[in-house]
RNA sequence: GCGGACGUGGUGAAAUUGGAAAACACGUAGGACUUAGGAUCCUAUGCCGAAAGGCUUGUGGGUUCAAGUCCCACCGUCCGCACCA
């Protein structure tokens, strides 16, 4: 009887001997290899989901596939533990958030562990590890060193429900990603990594991955590059000019006004004297708002004018100058030149104040009303208008640099000192890792600082330059720092002297096949892809992307079609399908469940067919009854106990052929299936083995049948099949290592096949006949059919269509 | 609004290159075995029809001997971005 509460355990058990050992990978294989990764888990209170599992499983299924194989096979796991969401739970269940980060590694390592995974332990790493976030603080002094830390008063995203900075990827419709609260804008100090020096190359890259058309989208409309013109208008009145940035240069004739943002720094300068108030009164409000509001709330135009005048240097008109939140302060410029004729926008904004709208394109697309340029068109009117205007070509990016630094506790420290005399001065690289300190009071104060700047034995220092009083830098890391290199410290994890070493990176990265949710599209994706540049840069790293494949998993819904939250009431827990059916039938149904990117909807009664599709594996592979009692299975009969008909002698004869050829056939379709990652149909094609099985007497099946069903079983129930392996077949060594098996390609060809024979285009008859017959004999045997040739009676045969081993079709035309 | 993915039975889904639509499961119905069945086994199961046969891959057109697959238009669903000049 199957009973995977028993063997599950038990297996996981002798897996677990001198550290997982068998699973472990050599640091430099001879032959083949395989870097095979997951995305690490954040290790929350709530444990493993449905949703990590199947993306997991599929690893599993790749990784013990190509052990098999006799790949060398680099299958780690770890955890991505600072940030927000431990410190949150730490502070709602007042613990400190080292002590519940450890115990949340322990729950989930546990019940990776229970899933049959067969990651590589000895290469476990911890992000929250000082060994581990040495390296982190270490590449962080690398990028100041390089230009690319930076520190500055800018406009920033602050959540103040979590009391701290956010980077632009953090915010979600104005919203903070992690708690929902609104965004509000604050200037402040902060560190930043300067992103936008990668641009180019983040974009221009996406050409070498093999990864899913929407991730590689949303990441080219994140950066959102954009080829224009900037150009200065003069102000009236003023020796200041303001510059804009445009993508149609070839409308400047059609400017009837330009709009500022209200953060504009020539505002205060250009503003008239009675228009002040009303200004300064806008500016004010603006600042105010969260983003949220400003983007959302409000869909209609906003604005004040300035009464202040330029200079259109395409037509020397004089357009007044306005300010408008619809100008945003952080794209191109920060001024636009409002052409309401030829955009949505300034349409909008013109109609509200009774502002001039000008054509100046035709609709034809050729110019009108632009002096020396009429009749030109549009687009090849643009570089010379450029030049007319005296304008730069410039190429501007949404993609903004990387606010860095978070005001809370539990995360990397900065390692940097700040000394009045001599300014910011970095850690020396042996004084890492600069240790977080254990404090009592972690929560964050709100002051714009994080907590560790009340740790006075902490944060005041003596300047490692000058020997003065100094300051740690008491800000943090984000939660994505750790994350944007963790697949390299898998390499080499306990290298004290480099972050890797340079013969092993260059052993096993690239990442081969990277597996996770699409929810980090633009976030680690993106960071850990500028992150390797510069150690690419650097000559830390030998490839300039880190993952050439990318697969993400479908999102497993609940039974309701709904996304499982806790609110619904929906959410599956893993646990207690293991404890109903085992690991082994959680992780096939998972894979069975339809294609990996797929969303899908959980189905109770879905596992159940699993559960019983394994329950015959077991009962085939042992020769042992299939239900509890009082059933007859047909293959526990001999075949001369079966009633036999001479229909069903000659369909057992059929089938005992049949069944060899059928064992080929499952390799090579098992086989195919996993490497395409289709795991939904090669579980398919062990079903349809295993119902073939059951077609034939027991005593018929031999040794070879079960071996090959229990071999390719092997990936997707391991412990199942392990224990098949060594107990019902006796064998001595883990299944896990046994040769994949291989297929003749000769027994998988059929010999005959199945003649579809159409009448234009209908299907009239089928017929089973030899493989590679010519059009000729074909067509004889079609002919001979009845119902056939009830179609082609007083038709006369216009054409013959002929598919070698597939159809054949008639074209006909009535005869009078 | 812009961009992307997609639309097949009661449900999850299969379907190499344009060549048998619905494999494999779930569910349902009937039967077997049973003190019992929510275990197990067997049979049936796209729709209409007694049958012959006809119809069927969101809708409408097109190309083709042949279309789930290619082309055009429309409808719908999901996801991402969203005042980016």
């Amino acid at each position: 009887m199957y009973q995977p509460n028993k063997i599950e355990p038990k297996w996981q058990k002798i897996w677990a001997k001198n550290n997982y050992k068998n699973w472990h990978a050599q640091d430099k294989p001879k032959g083949k290899h395989i870097y095979i990764l997951d995305m690490f888990p954040y290790p929350s209170g709530e444990g493993l989901h449905v949703g990590h599992i199947e993306g997991y499983t599929a690893s599993d299924i790749l990784s013990r596939y190509y052990r098999m194989k006799g790949l060398d096979v680099l299958h780690p796991m770890g955890w991505d533990a600072f940030g927000l969401p431990a410190e949150n739970y730490a502070l709602k269940t007042k613990k400190n958030p080292k002590k519940v980060v450890s115990q949340n590694i322990k729950y989930f390592r546990k019940q990776l562990q229970q899933m049959g995974f067969s990651y590589d332990w000895q290469r476990e790493i911890n992000t929250t590890d000082p060994n581990y976030y040495k390296w982190t603080q270490w590449i962080f002094l690398q990028l100041y060193k390089n230009g690319l830390a930076y520190e500055d008063e800018v406009p920033v995203n602050f959540c103040p429900s979590c009391k701290t900075v956010l980077a632009d990827e953090e915010v979600v419709e104005g919203k903070c990603e992690r708690c929902g609260s609104a965004v509000v804008r604050k200037k402040l100090k902060q560190w930043i990594l300067k992103i936008t020096a990668m641009a180019d190359r983040l974009l221009k890259d996406l050409d070498l991955l093999d990864w899913p058309a929407r991730v590689k989208t949303m990441q080219k409309n994140w950066i959102g590059r954009s080829e224009g013109v900037e150009v200065e208008f003069k102000v009236v009145g003023q020796n200041e000019h303001l510059k804009v940035f445009t993508t149609r240069i070839d409308t400047i004739f059609g400017v009837t006004y330009l709009v500022l943002a209200p953060e504009h720094e020539l505002v205060p300068k250009i503003t008239k004297e009675n228009y002040k108030d009303e200004v300064e009164n806008y500016v004010k409000k603006a600042l105010q708002k969260s983003d949220f509001e400003r983007q959302f709330a409000s869909k209609e135009k906003s604005g004040v004018f300035t009464g202040a005048y330029a200079i259109n240097p395409s037509n020397r008109e004089r357009v007044p100058i306005w300010i408008s939140e619809y100008a945003l302060i952080n794209y191109g410029t920060g001024a636009i030149m409002g052409v309401p004729r030829h955009d949505e926008r300034d349409l909008a904004f013109a109609q509200q104040f009774h502002l001039p709208i000008k054509e100046v394109v035709s609709s034809d697309g050729t110019l009108i009303n632009s002096g020396p340029f009429n009749g030109i068109p549009y687009k090849k009117a643009q570089e010379k208008i450029a030049l007319y205007v005296g304008g730069e070509k410039t190429v501007r990016y949404k993609l903004r640099d990387w606010i860095f630094s978070r005001q809370r506790y539990w995360g990397e420290p900065i390692p940097i000192i700040k000394c009045e005399k001599c300014g910011l001065v970095p850690l020396r690289e042996n004084q890492l890792p600069l240790k977080l300190p254990e404090i009592k009071k972690y929560e964050p104060t709100g002051k714009n600082e994080s907590p560790l700047a009340d740790i006075s034995s902490w944060v005041n220092v003596k300047c490692p330059q000058c020997k003065g009083p100094a300051k740690r830098e008491a800000n943090t890391m984000p939660q994505w720092a750790g994350s944007s290199w963790y697949f390299l410290r898998y390499l080499d994890p306990k290298n004290k002297k480099k972050l890797v070493d340079l013969k092993k990176e260059k052993v096993w990265m690239p990442v081969d096949i990277y597996i996770g949710g699409v929810e980090h599209a633009v976030l680690h994706l993106l960071y850990a892809r500028f992150w390797h540049k510069f150690l690419y840069d650097l000559n830390v790293v030998s490839t300039p992307e880190p993952f050439i494949r990318l697969v993400n998993q479908g999102i497993i819904l609940g039974e309701d079609g709904e996304k499982m939250s806790k609110s619904r009431g929906n959410v599956i827990s893993p646990n207690d399908i293991i404890e109903k059916y085992g690991a082994d039938s959680l992780r096939m149904y998972e894979m069975f469940m339809g294609p990996l990117p797929f969303a899908k909807p959980w189905n109770s009664q879905g596992i159940i067919g699993i559960y019983r599709f394994l329950n015959r594996v077991w009962s085939l592979a042992t020769n042992s009854r299939l239900s509890l009692r009082g059933v007859k299975r047909r293959s526990n009969l001999k075949e001369s106990d079966l009633k036999m008909t001479n229909e069903a002698k000659k369909k057992l004869k059929e089938n005992l052929k049949e069944i060899e050829k059928a064992r080929h056939r499952t390799i090579k379709k098992v086989t195919e299936d996993i490497e395409s990652l289709r795991f939904n149909t090669a579980i398919s094609a062990l079903m349809e083995y295993v119902n073939q099985l059951f077609e034939i007497p027991q005593e018929k099946i031999n040794q070879k049948h079960r071996e090959t069903l229990v071999l390719l079983l092997s990936p997707f129930a391991p412990h199942l099949a392990e224990e098949l392996w060594q107990t019902a077949l006796k064998h001595r060594k883990s299944v896990g290592f046994e040769k994949w098996p291989v297929f003749k390609s000769e027994l998988v060809e059929e010999k005959s096949f199945i003649l579809v024979v159409q009448i234009n285009g209908r299907i009239r008859d089928k017929m089973k006949v030899q493989k590679g017959i010519d059009e000729v004999q074909a067509q004889k045997i079609a002919k001979e059919s009845k119902k056939v040739k009830k179609y082609l009676d007083k038709q006369k045969i216009k054409k013959v269509i002929f598919v070698k081993d597939r159809l054949i079709n008639f074209v006909t035309t009535p005869q009078n």
